[in-house]
DNA sequence: ATCCTAATTAATGTATACTTTAATGAATGC
DNA sequence: GCATTCATTAAAGTATACATTAATTAGGAT
């Protein structure tokens, strides 16, 4: 007998899903505004779940809802990018740290490890999109290993504010080869159990990140975005 | 004649409001369940601005909502507790190095300072409510001298989702002598500039308060809270 | 022509009625 | 007597109709 079980997720978490998607893929542009009325139509659903699911984005700061005026897609300036850099500096650091001092052994840090070499592969093809995905897939492992929930969703909702900037940006900067050389090195003091080297090498590789991409958002004049 | 703006402010925003008292002050218990029906009930308004207040606070971490079982008020373990502090530890430091590194002056830090001895006055008679309720403006004050608007969010929340808690302890906990002096402490190195000690100082701070509370919780067995 | 006022309107905010779904308990078969 | 299936039902999920409100425009007075 196949497996009937197809559960459908409700309407709501579905708009979630869409909208985020459709705000990264710049489908609904950084600035722009749109009237619940149309959104719903779009999804094809009804104003009430569109509406739950506009507060929810609202609430991980994807967008505002502006009575009357629609809901605008927050747009991101160097200075958004930058505060929320060093939101995830400070809380990507705390879980390097605690990562090294949880003792994980070589079998615990495998996924770690294999997002590196993934990275590494990606590079040596200049594979920029592929790189990139294997960098957020790092990231997340990393907060993982870190064991904060809360730290955890927190740098997640950061990671999507940042998506659709670093996508554009992903083609200007350098080929990201120093970025490897830091993850390997984190990972290293993980493996040791290097408490503060794990924190004080991720903070510099995040530190020197935001320096990157803001300066090469101001110079290319992209003050929204 | 009379400035008739009384605006009235939504539904669902007086539902936020209201809410969210009604969790603080354990009206709606830790791990208890309610049904939207009856939350609207009582609330005086019709499911719908409910809901939406419902999913709002689930985005704050200050409820979950379970499909046929209500919403759930979330309950706090020692464990969670741990993790909201770490979290603050980190964004509270990152705020005081900020700040020093901003250069204010005595002027800019009046507010601040007001705290501290508002905090010294409560301690003298020893009126904890008075001394918890400075405290937090003490913490909020620093986080917007830090001038990080998402930084300062967070803390915000994770505040409101440690405040029942933090009500609970205040009557077991010594007087917090201790934590003042720390408080003036963390004032001095921002007022000098020091960038570092006012991180490590608001850091070890922020620890020596989580291993109080944490303990505390443990020892009185309060394992949900 | 300009400013004020009032009507219009378009979008949000809210209530309500309806639909779907999962938990509970009853009934039937083994 | 136990399990399995079906009916019941209560709650969430959704659509829709309606109320509210603020922006915009038209009209009139100065």
């Amino acid at each position: 007998m196949p497996n009937q079980t197809e559960k459908t997720p409700p309407n709501f978490s579905i708009a979630v899903t869409k909208l985020r998607e459709m705000i990264f893929s710049s489908e609904l542009g950084p600035g722009t505004d749109h009237l619940e009325t149309e959104l719903a139509q779009t999804l094809g659903m009804s104003r009430t779940p569109v509406r739950e699911a506009l507060l929810v984005l609202e609430a991980q700061g994807l967008l505002t809802m502006r009575p009357r005026k629609g809901v605008r897609i927050s747009p991101l300036s160097p200075d958004d990018m930058s505060e929320i850099y060093d939101v995830l500096t400070e809380l990507e650091s705390l879980a390097a740290a605690d990562a090294a001092r949880a003792g994980y052994n070589a079998d615990d840090l495998k996924a770690l490890t294999q997002t590196i070499s993934d990275m590494d592969k990606a590079l040596a093809i200049e594979d920029r999109e592929g790189w990139a995905q294997a960098d957020d897939r790092f990231h997340q492992e990393l907060m993982r290993l870190g064991g904060n929930s809360r730290a955890a969703r927190i740098v997640g909702m950061m990671a999507d504010q940042v998506r659709r900037a670093r996508l554009v940006t992903l083609y200007m900067r350098p080929l990201p080869i120093k970025s490897n050389e830091d993850h390997t090195k984190v990972l290293n003091a993980i493996r040791e159990g290097d408490e503060e080297t794990a924190r004080l090498l991720h903070r510099e590789h995040r530190l020197s990140a935001k320096e990157m991409l803001t300066t090469l958002l101001q110079r290319h004049r992209l003050n929204k975005i």
